[in-house]
RNA sequence: GUUUCUGUAGCUCAGUUGGAUAGAGCGUCCGCCUCCUAAGCGGAAGGCCAGCGGUUCGAAUCCGCUCAGGAACGCCA
């Protein structure tokens, strides 16, 4: 991990307290207790390489204007031995610093240690964290939404692990309830026509109606022929699901794993059904009091519980009653638990049977009233409802032209995630998919995913990490080898726009750290975005093969370093960098 | 109606726990390869940060209200 970033911003907080304790002792300022101030880059870098506002914060406490503040402590500040060589009052009272040369050298020397371990932090302390993404019905395609979910719960789980956290990707597998019931029934009518005629038999409104139930039904009766035709109903249903379920999984498993997703677990839901952990969450319920029975059915008190919840929360009874809280149900009338019971049993067989500290749940907004009553119900059954984060998700639009493209030119039907695979390079779509925070609606432009110039920006970063590989392909004809460089042939690196390329390096770990932090893998591709235009910019401004060799080796040493942080993001995004394009 | 997300340049979007003259890319216009990849770079133009009020040294950012758009309000998942 890179420590000289923290130490810098450490060393210039001691830097001021300690100019503050020298001014007191002159007595040109009041003697006073311990300040909040904030340490921070300014927006405008001709301000300096960070700045603090110690004399807003203390303005009042030293009864004095902000300006004349900042100059006794500009004054007073022994910058000797730090990294830094410049503190100026400016403005109605910053305090500005600039960095000093060995700042920039040794980033460099720290980037070229620690090689592919560069970003990576300790920040998350091993925490075991569950990422659960995609989750998509087995009982048909894939759609738009599961293709973002997929390419952001990937790289935030990428990203997670980069900030030391312990992490767990998981796919929860809906093989049970009554969607599975449903496409039994689909299945079965679907089979059934194809012996009966279409028009004999007919498939009910709510029912599953794509092509690819059709295609199961066929593939089902090449194998069995009609000789479920004659068999009970109940029979003929559970033949086509233990047929056509693992099918469909198993082209789920093969189309994520095209779009470079591994799972580290499949969770399916009908464990929860077959080891009784769904009737145990509800004897739990029952056993607090949050259960009754009306219709026939077992219902949960919402109601109670989130009540109970706003008015901790500081909520008046009228705001409450607002909000139109409504009860759920957990047992059918019929038998069946609802998936929200069996939701309950699966995140407390996340948090409590398997140990997470925290589940992260990435859902499409479409889900949203889903997530209050889920976490009221957790911490019905004791389980801190804090621990569950929902990333909800908004939808994605593809457009082409400028218009909005609802279905596949091919098949006619809504584009799905194979589809979208097919027409553009998966690099693009896992990049562009990652470059919004999750809960932006976003229109991704089909033309754009295809372009191939800086308009994209995927291969507007690839293209950076070529041109480094091409300056090391051409100086080795002319043979010239890199080599290690001491501190102070790094320290001759002193052009704004190598500056401003190191500056930009050195902020890798902190961006991890972020992203992890908000859940914004957007950062990355954000970063890898400005870290591309610096390095083309600095391309442009500066020759690498220059006469004077300790500064081109000094570059060499930039470009490697530059080449380093891109290949270590776009790998753990799972990008590929071509050497050359 | 209630919940929730969103509103920043012509378009797509950044904008850190409130900080200095609000930033990028695309598009438009003008420039830069006898020299490591022009899939690149530089410059110009483009803004009432949806609106109104509040909090304070200071607000695109925090709070309240209003307006506009998306989504959800099932014994579906």
């Amino acid at each position: 991990m890179s420590k000289i970033v923290k130490d810098t911003e450490n060393q210039l907080r001691l830097l001021i307290k300690d100019a503050i304790k020298s001014s007191a002792k002159k007595g040109e300022l009041p003697e006073t207790d311990e300040l909040n101030f904030i340490i921070e880059i300014p927006a405008d870098r001709s301000n300096g390489d960070y700045s603090s506002n110690i004399a807003f914060a203390g303005a009042k406490a030293f009864k004095m204007p902000p300006r004349k503040i900042a100059e006794i402590i500009a004054e007073n500040i022994d910058l000797k031995d730090s990294y830094f060589s410049e503190c100026t009052a400016s403005g109605a009272g910053f305090l500005n610093f600039i960095l000093a040369d060995k700042f920039y050298a040794d980033i460099l020397l720290d980037i070229k240690a620690l090689g592919s371990d560069y970003g990576k932090s300790d920040y998350g302390k091993g925490e075991k964290i569950n990422v659960e993404f995609v989750s998509a019905n087995p009982t048909g395609p894939m759609h738009m939404g599961n293709a973002r979910g997929g390419a952001l719960g990937d790289c935030l789980a990428s990203v997670l692990d980069m900030a030391g956290f312990s992490v767990c990707r998981e796919f929860y597998i809906n093989d049970a309830g009554n969607q599975i019931d449903k496409f039994a029934l689909s299945l079965d009518v679907r089979y059934k026509q194809i012996y009966l005629g279409e028009d004999a038999v007919e498939l009910p409104e709510d029912s599953y109606h794509g092509e690819d139930i059709k295609q199961r039904a066929k593939e089902f009766a090449e194998i069995n022929g009609d000789s479920f035709m004659s068999r009970s109903e109940d029979e003929r249903r559970n033949a086509l699901i233990s047929f056509a379920l693992p099918k469909n999984i198993q082209s789920m498993k093969d189309n994520l794993s095209k779009y470079r997703i591994e799972y580290d677990k499949w969770f399916n839901e009908s464990e929860l059904h077959n080891s009784g952990e769904i009737s145990e969450v509800i004897d739990m319920l029952t056993k607090n009091g949050k259960t009754y029975e009306k219709d026939g059915a077992l219902w949960y008190k919402n109601i109670e519980v989130q009540t109970k919840m706003y008015l901790e929360m500081g909520k008046t009874a009228e705001e409450i009653e607002k909000l139109e809280l409504k009860d759920d149900v957990l047992i059918r009338a019929n038998g069946n638990p609802t998936y929200f019971a069996a939701d309950i049993a699966y995140h407390r067989n996340k948090l409590e049977k398997r140990n997470f500290s925290k589940a992260i749940d990435i859902w499409g907004a479409d889900h949203h009233g889903h997530v209050a009553r889920l976490k009221g119900a957790l911490s019905a059954i004791g389980i801190e409802s804090s621990r569950l984060d929902v990333v909800l998700m908004q939808l994605v639009r593809l457009t082409r032209d400028g218009e909005i493209v609802r279905m596949s030119k091919r098949t006619g039907k809504s584009i799905t995630l194979v589809d979208l695979l097919e027409d553009i390079p998966i690099d693009a779509v896992r990049f562009l998919f990652n470059m919004r925070e999750p809960g932006s609606q976003m229109d991704f432009d089909l033309d754009l995913a295809l372009e191939q110039s800086s308009q994209n920006p995927v291969y507007y970063c690839q293209y950076a990490n070529a041109r480094i590989c091409s300056i090391f392909k051409k100086l080795k004809l002319e043979g010239i080898t890199p080599r290690d460089c001491t501190e102070n042939e790094l320290k001759g690196l002193k052009e704004p726009e190598e500056r401003e390329l190191i500056r930009h390096l050195s902020g890798l770990t902190d961006e991890f750290i972020l992203a992890a932090k908000y859940y914004d893998p957007a950062r990355i591709t954000r970063y890898a975005t400005t870290l591309a235009t610096l390095f083309h910019k600095f391309y442009n401004a500066c020759r690498v093969s220059v006469p004077d060799e300790s500064l081109m080796q000094s570059r060499l040493l930039l470009c490697s370093c530059v080449r380093e942080t891109m290949v270590n993001i776009l790998t753990l995004l799972k990008i590929t960098t071509p050497t050359s394009m």
